[in-house]
DNA sequence: CGCGCCATGTGGTCTGACCACATCGAGGTC
DNA sequence: GACCTCGATGTGGTCAGACCACATGGCGCG
């Protein structure tokens, strides 16, 4: 009998689909620097005439390609339109993050820890690096956020989304583009389960949402103060402390 | 003149994709349930039947959700055929970011201080929460690392391999899955840059070979006895002189 | 000169067919 | 009866060709 694992040398024929090889094609491309971003690339059909593929494979290859957030796919002439190479990681870290924690592939406590390590880094950067537009960009979300102190109680909805905005501003104002895209992807796919915790308060909302406030006024004045370690604490504290009242009595 | 902005309220018409009609759900029979990890989901024939969509966008849909991480697609017959749920977003966050990296739409220092502050986190987690088996998982590659030492120098492929395995035994013996695979994916993405600034060091390699076993050695033991501030640092020491060494002299 | 309309080219969708593959079971062989 | 062979079956993978909706730009009419 022949022994199978004496065979390690051969290994089965690599059976590579044909829209892998286009998706492969097309990362080339852009790596030679032959497609860079806002080029469009050849139709639909001139690229299956040209890989001489079908042009469902072509297709299939692009929505790959636009789920990894690399192209994007447009309809009728001119400018905006046909398949054009563009850079949106951030958007494609987001929906994938989305999903996943949406099917529970990620235990809460996970992404709760994991977002508190990328928070605290992008609020020290934001200390360090912040321009004034950026501060100014923190600070809009701010005001609007104490602006709805004691304005009426249904505004759940408008201060999580407000919150999002804040908490992107800080990661954005790092100037660390990685960590500003986890960041960002973490908050936005935890956007709904947070709602749903605030919706789940009951009474306890006004009393909440007040304290929130000051731990983000607390958080904008330590990173405007420059000082990165306690704007690192400030934020940890207030995901914590979020969490434990959003959670804690569920 | 009408004024269009008058008109906020007037949206266009959301053109909603087939396929995407298709994502959404499949998406949602997995939140509700439906669908768990490991099911098979209908074949494409009859979800194309069911959905009243051809199957061309059906397996467009499958492209993307198999971009996600989201199912897995085997032909024939059998229990890995068909196309399955199966929770992928460790390889989909690798190829995700693997290719923003090489599309530089990243700044090569931004992902390596993304690099320190997650494998920080993982090094910190694993001192404290590492099992016996995990730290096994962690000695493995140190051990063979170590054992290069002396022998030929073209083993800076091996090498490489060896210190991703390192890198990464440590994010999983932290525990946290997001930072786990964030960790991961980074360090993938990083494999063949890290690779090419290997090549390029000539002479040097023996040396900094050394140097970074010795590096590697000591983050180890930090994370064996449980000093996780230790091991944070030592790890952030190693990530930053490595790539003085490699980039620095470029 | 101005305006409307249609030719053009894009991605989006559909149909129906065939292929390679992996399994399973019916039937034959020993 | 045990074993083997080989085709039926059903899966995803691929292909060809057609039509649709859309956005633009240029042509021709008024």
């Amino acid at each position: 009998m022949i022994d199978a694992r004496a065979g390690d040398a051969w290994r089965p024929v690599e059976r590579v689909r044909a829209y892998q090889h286009v998706v492969d094609q097309v990362e080339e491309q852009i790596l030679a620097g032959a497609l860079k971003v806002g080029d469009r690339l050849p139709g639909e059909r001139e690229l299956s005439a040209r890989l001489q593929v079908s042009r469902a494979a072509v297709r299939e290859a692009m929505r790959t390609l636009e789920a990894q957030g690399v192209v994007r796919a447009g309809v009728g002439s001119g400018p905006d339109a046909g398949t054009v190479v563009s850079a949106m990681p951030s958007e494609a870290l987001t929906r994938l993050l989305r999903v996943h924690v949406a099917l529970a592939n990620f235990p809460v406590g996970d992404v709760i820890e994991a977002r508190i390590t990328l928070e605290r880094s992008s609020a020290a950067l934001a200390a360090a690096n912040a321009t004034r537009a950026a501060m100014s960009a923190i600070a809009a979300p701010l005001a609007a956020m104490e602006a709805l102190e004691g304005g009426v109680d249904e505004d759940r909805r408008s201060y999580n989304d407000l919150d999002t905005t804040f908490h992107i501003a800080i990661a954005e104002a790092g100037g660390n583009r990685l960590v500003a895209d986890m960041t960002i992807a973490i908050r936005e796919a935890m956007r709904q389960p947070i709602l749903a915790s605030l919706e789940r308060l009951g009474d306890d909302w006004p009393a909440v949402r007040r304290r929130l406030s000051e731990e983000h006024r607390g958080v904008y004045e330590a990173i405007a103060a420059g000082d990165g370690a306690a704007a690192a604490d400030l934020v940890e504290a207030h995901i914590r402390s979020a969490h434990a009242r959003l959670d804690g009595d569920r």
